[in-house]
RNA sequence: GCCCCUGUAGCUCAGUUGGUUAGAGCAACCGACUCAUAAUCGGUAGGUCGAGUGUUCGAGUCACUCCGGGGGCACCA
């Protein structure tokens, strides 16, 4: 890997929307790159890492709304955020930039026009679910309905989460816009396509060069099997957004200029310095262009991305390398346990690089995903870094700075076992370029241990205390001392906070990949001040706490009930009073075989039983709810379900997913009591 | 529903093209040491490799089924 040529790269993280905070879910992607890219600067290569806020798009734009402000305002306080989040937590972007950007207006167009021209541009009318109240189309995720098939109600415009049915938003009845309340219309409107079938022929070849990992190329030619469908690239106004060049009134959907973001935020780095931009996006350079995505966006970076850069005449990516998403503790983040991870959250209790340090011991090249476990990452850290690591340079320094004034011996005791150490660094740097970071991690421990290894043979705590010995002290931790800056160096690209501190403990000049092969001999060193504290528990059990009380504030801000959900239109009473209401005794409570949502349940509304599935059980095991009183809609029509007769509705509020709460009656209610 | 990924000691993970008594770190326990941020060193113990069936002379490693976890099924960013 003693690699004398130059490369030259650049490096992208996705770009994180404009709408909300950066969480820990996020942070294994940037904490990923940044490693990388520290890594291909320290081998001394010329290295770019660029990024930007994805600030165009529908929720952007009724968010902004919401607050009573402009989408501007509101993208460059949410852009400030991030930037303050990323540069806290070491994230060392070359260029930061937004996507609602000169640039990228300009980079967008001028990508169009050339498609266009090209002949891959295709317009042709659809019909859309558009709201009267609003005047503006919807997008699926913006209507909520009743389930055309199954007949379940609040479902979003694209499928059910019940049955499974995937359909178009207007074919949703009892339809409404979830922002105003009104009934959605059907209206037709010329939409944008780009022709992705095109580029069937490059896609396959370019799979076939072997870019990706295995994984994600497999998964890319499933989708390959199927006809590549045209790609719709416009939005009606209003949208938040670019307008399209040669039709007022249509916007560039946000998927279409969100990666074009990346080679604006590059344009704007390299106007600012100089570094040609042609070199690194034209076809035929010797320049390496590298995508951190996770793998919920690899068919935009792998399908649409590709063919949108070779139809536009721009090179396409050398690799995407794709990563899985976090999990805290076993199980996806929630905002109820506590484990929906805020990056402010964290930095107001912990240092960014335990975090660093614990995704790199965890990271690999594969799509998996990666488990935060918070019990083990205390011990982890507070084990390998503070325990193992930052303690050689610890148990040594005091030997140094009290017997020899601070001055290291004129040459190492063990030159081979200093040897053993630098001679990983091939091993190490492999690993590392090929994203193994977490055995790159392991075999650097190994090595610590090998380091207090040799300290506690060689006791130089004993030595001193004799007159013959005394003075191989000095050697011994020479020794030790030169081992730790090895290890320093190997960590630099995961811990560049600690290399820092680490730098002005040694008195040295910042440790280089290729330093290390020479130790520091005869040299003066600095007092040893703690380079790394511990975690300890009650620092976590704080930031488990205050992400409970973000989401109930944030909760109750701007998205609560009321605003998810307005108030339906008014009624009339004898609209209400044909809802028969009663009590009902959930006398048996069961799992249905092949439904993920539903539970069986067997109501008694006193003397009369009713079969019904209710679609509670992500908030409810069965032995719950048996013996429970709950209201349930006696005089619904029976509804057919895949699972049986559903005969009437258990009623139940809540947002969905765990949080899912049945009505209970007070006590003495009995089953078949009306409730009116 | 269809599809993908995943399930190895208490925890986090290694386990190469199927081949001898399944490995490591952390935690636990015992011992040593006291230079060091209750750090370090040596040792001990701990697993029916999610469950079952199959293929095979032989399976953690291949196939199928089931169970648990994560995710996808575009027009949602």
């Amino acid at each position: 890997m003693s690699s004398t040529q130059t490369r030259r790269l650049l490096v992208t993280s996705a770009l994180p929307y404009a709408n909300g905070p950066i969480h820990l879910g996020h942070l294994v992607e940037y904490i990923q790159t940044d490693i990388w890219v520290r890594f291909q600067k320290m081998q001394g290569h010329e290295c770019y890492y660029v990024c930007a806020d994805d600030a165009h798009g529908t929720p952007i734009m009724l968010r902004a709304k919401q607050e009573g402000i402009e989408p501007e305002q509101l993208i460059a306080r949410i852009s400030e955020e991030h930037q303050a989040d990323f540069s806290e937590f070491l994230i060392d972007f070359d260029n930061y930039y937004s996507t609602h950007s000169e640039e990228n207006k300009t980079l967008s167009s001028a990508i169009y026009t050339t498609l266009r021209d090209a002949g891959h541009i295709h317009k042709r009318s659809i019909h859309q679910a558009y709201d009267p109240k609003e005047n503006m189309f919807l997008p699926d995720r913006f209507v909520k309905g009743t389930c055309p098939k199954c007949g379940t109600d609040d479902q979003y415009g694209d499928n059910c989460e019940a049955c499974g049915t995937t359909y178009d938003a207007t074919e949703l009845k009892n339809a409404v816009s979830v922002i105003s309340g009104a009934t959605p219309i059907e209206k037709a409107s010329d939409h944008y396509f780009f022709k992705l079938a095109d580029f069937t022929e490059m896609l396959n070849d370019w799979l076939s060069e072997g870019h990706l990992q295995e994984e994600t190329t497999n998964k890319v030619k499933e989708w390959m099997q199927d006809e590549l469908r045209e790609w719709d690239i416009s939005r009606d106004a209003p949208y938040w957004g670019f307008e399209i060049p040669d039709a007022p009134g249509k916007y560039f959907y946000v998927w279409l200029d969100a990666p074009i973001g990346y080679m604006a935020s590059f344009k704007n780095l390299c106007d600012r310095n100089d570094i040609q931009f042609d070199d690194f996006w034209k076809p035929g350079n010797n320049t390496e262009l590298y995508h951190f995505i996770g793998k919920d966006i690899v068919r935009f970076h792998a399908l649409f991305w590709p063919a949108v850069l070779a139809g536009a005449g721009y090179r396409t990516p050398n690799n995407i390398f794709v990563h899985g998403f976090l999990t805290v503790d076993g199980q996806k983040m929630s905002k109820s346990r506590g484990t929906f991870i805020m990056a402010r959250t964290y930095l107001e209790q912990l240092q960014p690089e335990y975090l660093r340090y614990y995704f790199a011991a965890k990271l690999s090249n594969g799509v998996d995903d990666i488990d935060l476990n918070l019990e083990d990452f205390m011990q982890r850290v507070n084990s390998d870094i503070v325990g193992k690591v930052v303690n050689i340079a610890s148990r040594c320094a005091g030997f140094i700075k009290k017997n020899f004034n601070g001055q290291l011996s004129a040459e190492l005791p063990a030159p081979a076992l200093f040897k053993e150490l630098t001679a990983a660094s091939d091993n190490i740097a492999k690993l590392f370029e090929s994203r193994k970071y977490n055995q790159a991690i392991r075999e650097i421990m190994a090595l610590a241990d090998k380091a207090n290894q040799y300290i506690d043979d060689e006791a130089p705590w004993l030595k001193i205390k004799n007159e013959d010995t005394a003075d191989q002290v000095q050697g011994v931790c020479t020794q030790g001392i030169n081992m730790f800056r090895v290890l320093v160096a190997y960590l630099k690209p995961v811990m560049p906070a600690l290399a820092q501190g680490s730098e002005a403990f040694l008195n040295c000049a910042p440790i280089n990949w290729h330093d290390i092969q020479t130790p520091l001999l005869d040299h003066q060193i600095n007092k040893f001040k703690p380079l790394m504290t511990r975690i300890e528990k009650d620092k976590i059990d704080a930031i488990i706490e205050a992400s409970k009380q973000n989401m109930a504030t944030q909760a109750a801000a701007a998205s609560g009930p009321l605003a998810d959900e307005p108030i339906a239109d008014e009624i009339e009473f004898d609209d209400f009073a044909k809802v028969d209401l009663r009590i009902a005794k959930i006398v048996k409570a069961e799992h249905v075989k092949g439904a993920d949502k539903l539970l069986q349940l067997t109501l008694d509304i006193g003397g009369e039983t009713r079969n019904v599935f209710a679609g509670i059980k992500s908030a409810y095991a069965p032995e719950d709810l048996e013996g429970k009183l709950t209201v349930m809609v006696a005089n619904l029509k029976p509804r057919k379900m895949r699972f049986g007769m559903s005969e009437g509705m258990v009623l139940a509020a809540g947002p969905g997913g765990k949080d899912l709460w049945i009505l209970n009656p007070d006590d003495g209610a009995q089953p078949g009591m009306k409730v009116k």
